[in-house]
RNA sequence: GAGAUUGUAGCUCAGCUGGUUAGAGCGUCGGUUUGUGGCACCGAAGGUCGAGGGUUCGAACCCCUUCAGUCUCCCCA
């Protein structure tokens, strides 16, 4: 049998490294200029965490964690990360960093676990960066998090992305409005499918993500939670779309956008991208109050974050061409052995180059002389450094530009020098 | 978890209704003055046709199973 990676994993080869290293460099910098800072926690914890974290109606907690027991003889239940606010908010409250600072705001880029039916945009290992602004019960934190979810796509050139936005209010007023939902459903309830039956108990507001087209009456119909929102819920709602509105960044209200885990309450958000399949959400996220309370909290903890898929949006990337400015890596100068005496030279002159600061390459398979030209012009260096018996003798070395074919003697010392200044 | 579809060299793909040693382009390697790369030309290596089983005189091609990708549902990033 052939080794290979496992269903929905993948290899990420250099070829394709470089895409991976320009979003996260934009990300980093990014979060970094609206004051976030860097967390990594560890990519497995206690399976209570998300049990309690995520929901236990999820479809995460009910069928797609990774799941183990480390040591047979001990009932300790540990599991691969499915997402990561969880984890941030355990970490936020083990480290009582509520002490340091009277708010904290935390970004992260991690790989995370779902055992799902893999497709395009859908890995069992995959990637989010994403953040979560820990402290703050205002609107004005809802607010910044989209913009600055908002601000990572336009500084990629990430564009044909709709912002959907929805208030799922408070915990009363969504138990209010499920209530209300159910009785509306209630006639119609033969008409569901049996996906939407099953949710018709445990969580109605899902059945009005239903993709069925013979539902969508009756979803339109139904009524819409931004009529069940109190005033404080409403007020909130209102301020987050004032300051989009301020700040020039474009959304529509969805009513029907109730994101999938638990934990969410007030402010939903998601961005979609028309340039994705079925797995059209390149990011979403939301405020989630009561997510501390469920971990064990008793003081107030208000929260709001996003969470962005980069699988997904490299695909996006790659259609828009966005990826296209992007230049491989190659070294200064590439150094040219003509006998074994030489490769010597060569091999410390190489380290010299490096100790200075400067990409310098060398032949590492004793192959002919021609083979390491050709080698230096695949590889893309600027400059080859020529060594044979003649140059040995007389301590100058042929420096030779590659693009212009030009070539110079000069010593090691000069050569150093001019390479230096070039780099 | 359900359905559909695809799977031939490192990559992108040809292979007519099953018929002898499975092809191309790109890439890799070597050569065309053994001290000078790119371009061009010449040549080579590289495939148990995803894997396993079956039908047949004969299977890349038909059947079954299995693995993986893709799409849809579900769900989500």
């Amino acid at each position: 049998m052939k080794l290979q990676t496992v269903k929905g994993t993948k290899d990420i080869l250099p070829s394709e490294i470089q895409k991976w290293h320009y979003i996260e460099r934009t990300v980093r910098r990014v979060f970094e200029r609206f004051g976030y800072e860097e967390i990594r926690t560890p990519v497995f914890e206690e399976t209570s965490l998300f049990l309690r974290g995520i929901g236990e109606t999820t479809d995460i907690v009910g069928k797609e964690m990774y799941t183990f027991q480390p040591d047979a003889a001990s009932s300790e239940s540990l599991t691969l990360r499915p997402e990561m606010t969880a984890s941030v908010m355990r970490a936020y409250l083990q480290h009582g960093l509520r002490a340091s600072a009277p708010i904290t705001k935390v970004y992260y880029i991690s790989e995370l676990f779902r055992k799902e039916r893999p497709q395009a945009g859908r890995q069992r290992q995959f990637w989010q960066f994403g953040c979560e602004c820990i402290g703050s019960a205002a609107p004005e934190a809802d607010a910044e998090v989209i913009a600055l979810m908002s601000m990572i796509y336009r500084t990629l050139g990430v564009q044909n992305t709709v912002l959907r936005l929805n208030s799922l209010g408070n915990l009363e007023t969504r138990k209010r409005y499920r209530d209300a939902l159910r009785e509306y459903l209630r006639p119609n309830y033969e008409k569901l499918d049996a996906i939407s039956k099953e949710r018709f108990e445990k969580n109605p507001l899902r059945i009005l993500d239903s993709k069925n087209p013979d539902l969508a009456d009756v979803i339109a119909a139904a009524p819409r939670i931004i009529d069940y929102l109190d005033t404080e819920s409403k007020a909130h709602f209102e301020t987050v779309q004032t300051y989009l509105k301020q700040f020039g960044i474009d959304y529509v209200i969805d009513f029907k956008l109730v994101r999938g885990l638990d934990y969410y309450s007030q402010t939903a958000f998601e961005l979609q991208s028309a340039d994705l399949g079925a797995q059209d959400a390149l990011g979403g996220g939301g405020r989630y109050d009561g997510l501390a309370a469920t971990l064990g909290e008793d003081k107030e903890t208000p929260a709001v974050g996003f969470a962005s898929g980069i699988e997904r949006l490299i695909i996006v990337m790659e259609k828009l061409r966005l990826f296209d400015m992007l230049e491989k890596k190659v070294p200064m100068v590439m150094f040219i052995s003509q006998s074994d005496a030489a490769r010597e030279w060569t091999m410390t002159a190489a380290m010299q180059c490096r100790q200075a600061g400067i990409d310098a390459d060398v032949d590492l398979l004793r192959r002919s002389f021609k083979a390491q030209m050709k080698e230096s012009n695949r590889v893309g260096a600027h400059y080859a450094v020529i060594a044979g018996e003649n140059e040995l003798q007389s301590g100058k070395f042929q420096l030779k530009n590659l693009a212009t074919s030009v070539q110079e003697e000069l010593t090691f010392n000069e050569i150093l020098e001019k390479l230096k200044i070039e780099k």
